[in-house]
DNA sequence: CAGGGTTGACCGTGCGCCCGGTCACACCGC
DNA sequence: GCGGTGTGACCGGGCGCACGGTCAACCCTG
């Protein structure tokens, strides 16, 4: 609506094509020709095809932090916490698909990039908070002892996966897949693997926070309604 | 060494280089000089650039199939079979580190590419052996009833994220990372957890047996040392 | 001398980015 | 109200380059 809104476009579209055929597929011709618009005018609002791409990073960690921030105010115990992190994360899947998709399936190749020094601080941000619930979980006896960074790295390398295999359209729905890895997952770690199930359950508490966490978070993006792009 | 080890050279290359800068940013000029011969010699070996990397992949899988068999016969139990899997898959961070890279870093996107009818049929018969052994345990009530291919997909992906943050030269050496891995994912999965332990120990006999299957692999292969390539 | 291995000049294409310029509009003193 | 001035979105052609791939000729080796 406001002076830029045209900057915005710019920005789903690219998003769009990157998730649609990655970075270096991503050019300038196809995405002005999508818009209706000219390659030089893309030019004049970003600078270089790198700064989109910073843009789409930064937007996309953001958006997560905040959502980050409720379930993390609203849930105390450190079971509960790693559970609406798992939730969270297989969530997007369906939530923000196309950004999570375009974020994903290239993040490590940019992670050392010049210019990215503040998604990867976000980023960073992001994982800490995950390893640091593991630890508090650990020493209040919630989990059973174990290595945080690596448990951090095998819960986040289950879910970054996903965009690989998951169809939105596909028989089965994003709340079963959270389901079930909450339920593998957290079954491996807890100190009384039986907690698992109610964690893991769709109708659950923790889950009940995350769908808030995620409606407020839609709500400030501005209800922009998830397109249903699968990558090639 | 190898049969046409020219072939050969200019294979071990283009994987060295795919791993360090991705397909696309792998060129016939770069990969050329580094070898010391002109383009023309690796287009008249390979013809074109999607042929490298589709015998990239088909190499790769047969590797890995081969070590995943002598596995399957050295070990009975679906709770074993699985651990080893498991194992095996966290090794291949070392032991097999540049193609690893090269292969796990833009699977997906070639997944669907014209050419590689064949090295999908080696990936899908890989998995499908991790998902017959999860209904497998599961009938024989090894492993609590849930969705084997949801589980075997959450396992992948922990193992194929791996190679974005895991390094060689660190302090965290592979075994660790395997006994981790295996302890926190057969943990949430066994009706008895406490096996998990046996089933992760470095020392145990599950590991003895993959230590065997990659030992034979490097044999078949003509014992190429792993270099320390990491990617950018 | 046959034929595979190798060369290096060359081609066509696609892409990121630049740049001179148009146009609509807001703001100004008069 | 009106000419003048500035601003910023947008255009579109094109430069320069890098890349995948071609080709005709050469050089060994058996």
């Amino acid at each position: 609506m406001r002076r830029g809104s045209r900057r915005g476009d710019i920005l789903d579209a690219f998003t769009a094509m990157v998730a649609e055929r990655g970075y270096d597929g991503t050019n300038f011709g196809d995405l002005a020709a999508g818009l209706g618009l000219s390659k030089g005018t893309i030019v004049h609002h970003f600078g270089t095809k790198e700064q989109l791409l910073t843009e789409l990073h930064e937007t996309y960690m953001r958006r997560r932090l905040a959502e980050v921030r409720v379930v993390w105010d609203a849930l105390p115990g450190p079971a509960q916490r790693l559970a609406a992190f798992l939730h969270l994360g297989v969530r997007y899947q369906v939530v923000d698909r196309t950004a999570t998709i375009a974020f994903q399936r290239e993040v490590r190749r940019f992670a050392a990039a010049p210019g990215m020094e503040t998604s990867r601080g976000l980023r960073d941000e992001y994982r800490q908070l995950v390893v640091s619930v593991l630890t508090e979980g650990e020493r209040t006896g919630d989990f059973r002892p174990g290595d945080a960074r690596l448990r951090t790295l095998q819960l986040f390398g289950s879910v970054h996966w996903m965009w690989t295999w998951f169809d939105p359209a596909g028989a089965e729905p994003v709340a079963a897949v959270a389901a079930s890895y909450v339920d593998t997952y957290l079954g491996g770690l807890l100190a009384d693997p039986s907690r698992a199930a109610d964690l893991a359950d769709p109708a659950g508490a923790v889950v009940a926070v995350v769908d808030e966490a995620l409606a407020a978070g839609r709500a400030v993006a501005g209800l922009d309604a998830d397109e249903d792009v699968g990558p090639s």
